[in-house]
DNA sequence: TCTTTCTTTCAATATATTTTGAAAGTTCAG
DNA sequence: CTGAACTTTCAAAATATATTGAAAGAAAGA
C-alpha cells in the first residue's frame, strides 16, 4: 500500500473509532492527520486534506486543544499558526483519561454522595435496592478514582511492564 | 431526599453519564431504571415510568440484552415478559469491557497491522512518520488487549483489592 | 494609520440520531 | 382454530449534532 492510501484509510479508521467514543468524527479526523504529519500543519493544511471548511477546523482544533492533544506552533517567519499533535500514544492516552475523570467520573462522585443519603425505612425493599446499589455503584467510582489517579501518574515503561505482566499471569 | 426523587436523579445523571459513552440516553436510563428496582419490570413498566413509547422501550431493552448487562426474566403464570439487570457494577465493567473489546479493539488491531506494511523510503520523513506512529499505536494496543483480557479474567476482590493497593502504593 | 493576512464567530443549513405509534407479527389459552 | 395479550418492526416526525461560509475581529507589516 502507498503512503497516500494507508494515510487515508488510517485517517477514516481513527475517525470511526472516535465516534464510540463520544469525540465527533471530525476532531478524531484532524487528530489522525496531525498525528502521522511528520511537521506542524496550518489551519488551511487541515482544510484541504479533509475537506472541510474553515469554521469546521478552527472548532475542532480548539477542542483538541481544550483536550490537551494538540499544540499551536509558532514557525519563526511565518504568520499563520501552525498545529502539532502529541504522537507518544501513552501521553495521549494519559491525557484523555485525566480529561474524562475530570469531566465526568468527579462529576459523579458528590452526586452518588447525595443519592447515597436517601431517607426511608431499610427494611423497604425499594429502599434497600436503591441504597445498595447506589453504595456498590459509589464503592467501584472511587476504587476507578483512585487507579485512574495512579494510572496518570504511572509512567509508560511502568504501564508496558509490570501492570501487563501483572494481569497476564494471573 | 426520598426515594422517588432519588431514584430520578439517579436515572438522569445515569442517562446523561452514557451518552458520553456512545450509549444513547434512553439505553442508560432503562439501564438506570432497572438497577434500582428490586424485581424484574416489564415493557409497559419501563414505559410507564421513564414516560416513552413502546417502540423505544423495546427497541432499547433489545439493545441492552445484546450488550449483555440485561436479561428477560420469565415469571410464571405471567404472560409478559420482565426484564432485570445484573446489579454487581464489577460485573456490569467487566460486560462493557468485553463487549466494547469485541467491537473496537479487536476491529482495530489487524487495520493497524495492515497499515503497518505501508511501502516507501524509511528516509522520507512522512513515511518514518507514519510507521513510527502506527507502530506506537500497534504496540500500546496489544498491550492494551492483554491487559483488558486480564481484567476481564480477573475477579472483583483481586480489582478492588490488590490492583488498587498497587496502583496507589507507587 | 491603513491594508493585508489570518482567526474567530455564529446564524443558517445539512446531516445524523432518536423517538413515535400504528400496523404487522407472534404466542398461547380456551 | 380464534381472539386476546403481548412483542416487534419501521416509515415518518422530532430532536440533536455537526458543518458551512460569510462577516466581524485581531494582529502585524508597511
Amino acid at each position: 500500500m502507498q503512503l497516500a492510501e494507508a494515510k487515508s484509510k488510517f485517517i477514516a479508521n481513527w475517525g470511526r473509532f472516535g465516534t464510540n467514543w463520544g469525540i465527533n468524527r471530525t476532531m478524531a479526523q484532524i487528530h489522525a492527520l496531525l498525528l502521522v504529519s511528520p511537521d506542524p500543519l496550518s489551519a488551511e493544511d487541515v482544510m484541504d486534506q479533509l475537506n472541510i471548511s474553515r469554521g469546521n477546523a478552527n472548532m475542532n482544533l480548539r477542542e483538541l486543544i481544550d483536550w490537551g492533544l494538540v499544540q499551536k506552533v509558532i514557525i519563526s517567519g511565518e504568520r499563520k499558526e501552525f498545529f502539532s499533535a502529541e504522537k507518544d500514544i501513552w501521553k495521549v492516552a494519559t491525557q484523555i483519561i485525566r480529561e474524562r475523570k475530570k469531566r465526568e467520573l468527579d462529576l459523579m462522585i458528590p452526586v452518588l454522595k447525595e443519592l447515597s443519603e436517601v431517607e426511608g425505612d431499610k427494611r423497604d425493599k425499594a429502599v434497600k435496592t436503591f441504597t445498595d446499589t447506589i453504595q456498590n455503584i459509589r464503592k467501584f467510582s472511587e476504587q476507578a478514582d483512585k487507579t485512574l489517579d495512579a494510572m496518570i501518574r504511572a509512567d509508560e515503561h511502568w504501564f508496558l511492564g509490570s501492570l501487563v505482566k501483572l494481569f497476564v499471569s494471573k
